[in-house]
DNA sequence: TTTTGGTACTTTGTCTTGCAAGGTATTGTT
DNA sequence: AACAATACCTTGCAAGACAAAGTACCAAAA
């Protein structure tokens, strides 16, 4: 059964390919813990919900890109403070050029 | 020089949200049939197999972005040659501007 | 003190999709 | 007939996005 195609599944196909690059463009920046992240891309209408960021959060800590330490938070439970690490720097520097070249990608082929 | 794994990695993370929109841009210029466009595609750096373009195609026929017909080739196989639809113009509408929003976002981030 | 509401982190199951690998089919050449 | 080149298609696996449900902590209200 095919899914009707709609606005908001393109955007969310196109999202995809992007979301590692964009949480560490935000973690270069500064220290965040996962759920103000969600609200950090939402501000950038890049949408991410839980079920998606706390798994890529994870993946990319096992991958050593990142690492976080716990905070108390003002109120409720504390925070996973999520910052970038040296190599996760270097990933981003690759994430940079890939980008650069899939937007150049993208222009050749428009013409 | 050979690239790192982890290069190509990121740079197939992010082709993978485009893919669908680089072939309704190909197919908007001209008809093409699978091989071709997975010759023009690798010209312009997008890196496409066999196993992943066929499938792509059957879905986003059956979604009615686009139709096909048969051709005789000079050498070899009949080609299914593949068109763009009136459906599928408007889909890259939206896909054109989803990608625009995309670029912007990812600038946003990085301010 | 129990309940409630807000915040935050985690897991499970489903669905889509990319891809390697292997298969089928047609045509021209040896 | 055998082979090479071209072209299309399928299968099985793996990764990942997401909805939904679960766990846990804290403070203020009842």
């Amino acid at each position: 059964m095919e899914k009707n195609v709609t606005t908001e599944n393109v955007r969310a196909q196109m999202r995809k390919g992007v979301l590692e690059y964009c949480i560490l463009l935000l973690l270069a920046k500064e220290d965040a813990y996962a759920s103000s992240i969600i609200n950090k891309l939402k501000e950038a209408n890049m949408i991410v919900v839980e079920g998606t960021l706390y798994p890529l959060l994870i993946r990319q800590k096992n991958q050593g890109l990142l690492q976080y330490r716990w905070e108390e938070s003002p109120q409720g439970p504390p925070r996973k403070y999520y910052s970038i690490t040296q190599k996760g720097r270097e990933q981003l520097e690759e994430m940079n050029n890939a980008w650069g070249e899939i937007v150049t990608t993208i222009e050749n082929i428009k013409n």
